[in-house]
RNA sequence: GGGGGCGUAGCUCAGGGGUAGAGCACCGGAUUUUUAAUCCGAUGGUCGGAGGUUCGAUCCCUCCCGCCCUCACCA
């Protein structure tokens, strides 16, 4: 089959149009779930019904056929028999696996006890031109399932599973913030500078206004304005754009949740956190509080262990102090850490990194960062070197980061300058001076939190990439593929 | 960007210097209780692309494209 549309299915749907047969209505019964139709289903044999789906597995007997009938949730096997459907049945090998139909049946069952909707009335709602991946092994091709997520979906039922979870993931965090008082808001995603994190921006070009622009790294600096404006409990999903290195965790578009809440500081942020993880282990796992991943298990109860960034880096570097520059740098020449040009708080960062990073299976809370490599967290009240700030790791993976909101406008502008000196592709080589402008008018104490939403859904569906969690993952054009496509299409 | 692996029918995969293979799907036939139905028959391929070596390349070599894993950058 050399044809980019199958030519038996494009046979079938002339002939139904020769028949009159609309392949394509506007509109059908509307139907119900065919999850509903399972619910106390022995009691309600003889009911009927009308659902709808994508026909599978196709079993004919001569005057009766077996098919499945799948739905967003549920399947449900159906039964044709001739003598039900005087109107359907001459057309019964014009509707095929993999086409959208709609029946009208009766609740039943089979002599083997299959529960079984018996048509009474079969609608084609829409034919398929193409075949369908084989019915056992599902569309397999990781490529071709990421390219075509469309069929992956439908193909695989575990991966339409692991997408509704991640609806219910976001619909869960929603509600959690929403029941504290967290009013969720949107923010500029096209921005004149960019900030709020330490990536690399992709650039775009406003035409009318002449301006460039850069779309977002993160959302943090536009929600600490609106506690400014006196809104006081904001969150914002959304998605953010760095322009980045692609692996397992990371796609160059993301979802983060970030969220800020006045008169609170980074332990009610803990807290935040961890009521966030209670709700989703409640509601999204349905009360299971352990989750498997990568081959270990993890509990999500809380509360979850907190450990000292500085005790931390000590214990893994043979009790190195992490203020002692001259030990720290001849522990990062150890490690093979580039260090010429560097600041040397990156520096030290990197060797925490390196020794620390992947052995906090989790979940754990690292808190009280260096002050330096925190340009928007407080310092702590007993060390001015320290910041009241924590990440969240599970399965080596940096989930949350949040800090006790800087407010002081002076020290923040200091602390811009400061960045200034060491610019980079991944810092803007200007200040957000209405950013410092906002401060003066006077920002509450606030606890912020940012939470990468890929990497939770990775975490609480299971699954190994991020690319498993995003539908449309970002992929490169394959070039090859898509001069054959059009090669084809001049030829038709 | 570095290293490793992969790309064969619509799908899942085997094969391998000499006419390209299976299962499923699809097509024709049989079949009123199947559950990956079964049985009989038929169809279906630029073996990712371009070069090279060879009498002959899907197979060997080179380059290119794409995907996966991994390292680096990062969340």
């Amino acid at each position: 089959m050399t044809e980019r549309i199958a030519e038996d299915r494009r046979a079938k749907l002339d002939k139904l149009r020769e028949k009159n047969r609309n392949p394509y209505p506007i509109r059908v019964t509307k139907p119900v779930s065919i999850g509903s139709c399972l619910e106390n289903f022995e009691d309600r044999q003889g009911e009927e019904v009308v659902v709808a789906g994508r026909l599978t597995q196709v079993r004919d007997f001569g005057k009766l056929r077996f098919s499945h009938l799948m739905d967003r949730d549920e399947q449900i096997q159906i039964g044709f028999e001739r003598d039900r459907l005087p109107e359907f049945w001459p057309d019964r090998k014009l509707v095929e696996a993999n086409d959208i139909v709609v029946v009208r049946g009766e609740l039943g069952l089979t002599k083997k006890g299959e529960k079984t909707i018996w048509a009474t009335e079969v609608t084609l709602a829409s034919k398929t031109l193409r075949h369908a991946p084989e019915k056992w092994h599902g569309l397999q091709d990781v490529e071709a399932r990421f390219r075509m997520r469309y069929v992956d979906l439908f193909a695989n039922p575990e991966v339409r599973q692991g997408f509704i979870l991640r609806s219910k993931i976001i619909s869960g965090i929603r509600e959690h913030f929403d029941s504290q008082g967290y009013l969720e808001v949107e923010t500029p995603i096209l921005q004149p500078i960019f900030g709020g994190a330490t990536a690399r921006p992709f650039k775009t070009h406003h035409n009318s206004l002449d301006m460039p622009l850069f779309l977002r790294i993160a959302p943090e600096l536009y929600l600490k304005r609106l506690l400014v404006g006196g809104l006081e409990r904001v969150y914002e999903i959304g998605r953010v754009f760095r322009n980045e290195g692609l692996s397992t965790r990371h796609n160059p578009e993301f979802t983060m949740l970030e969220s800020y809440g006045a008169y609170a500081d980074y332990r009610d942020v803990m807290e935040l956190v961890e009521g966030l993880f209670g709700h989703l282990c409640q509601t999204v796992l349905k009360g299971q509080s352990k989750v498997e991943f990568r081959g270990a298990d993890y509990d999500l109860t809380p509360p979850f262990d907190k450990r000292r960034y500085t005790e931390l880096f000590a214990e893994h570097n043979g009790g190195l102090d992490f203020f002692d520059e001259p030990a720290v740098l001849a522990r990062a020449k150890e490690l093979h850490i580039e260090t010429a040009g560097r600041p040397w708080e990156k520096i030290a960062n990197d060797v925490f990194e390196a020794t620390v990073e992947d052995n906090l299976s989790g979940p754990v809370f690292v808190y009280d960062y260096p002050l330096a490599i925190c340009p928007f967290a407080k310092a702590h009240p007993e060390d001015a070197r320290i910041a009241e700030r924590f990440e969240l790791f599970i399965a080596g993976m940096e989930l949350a980061n949040a800090f006790s909101e800087l407010n002081d406008p002076i020290d923040q502008e200091g602390r811009f300058e400061r960045q200034l000196e060491h610019v980079d592709e991944e810092s803007s080589s200007e200040m957000d001076e209405d950013y410092v402008n906002a401060l003066e008018f006077g920002m509450p104490p606030a606890g912020g939190l940012g939470l990468g939403i890929d990497r939770l859904c990775m975490l609480l569906t299971g699954n190994d990439s991020i690319r498993d969690v995003i539908l449309f993952p970002l992929l490169k054009r394959d070039s090859g593929r898509v001069e054959k496509q059009t090669e084809a299409e001049k030829e038709d």
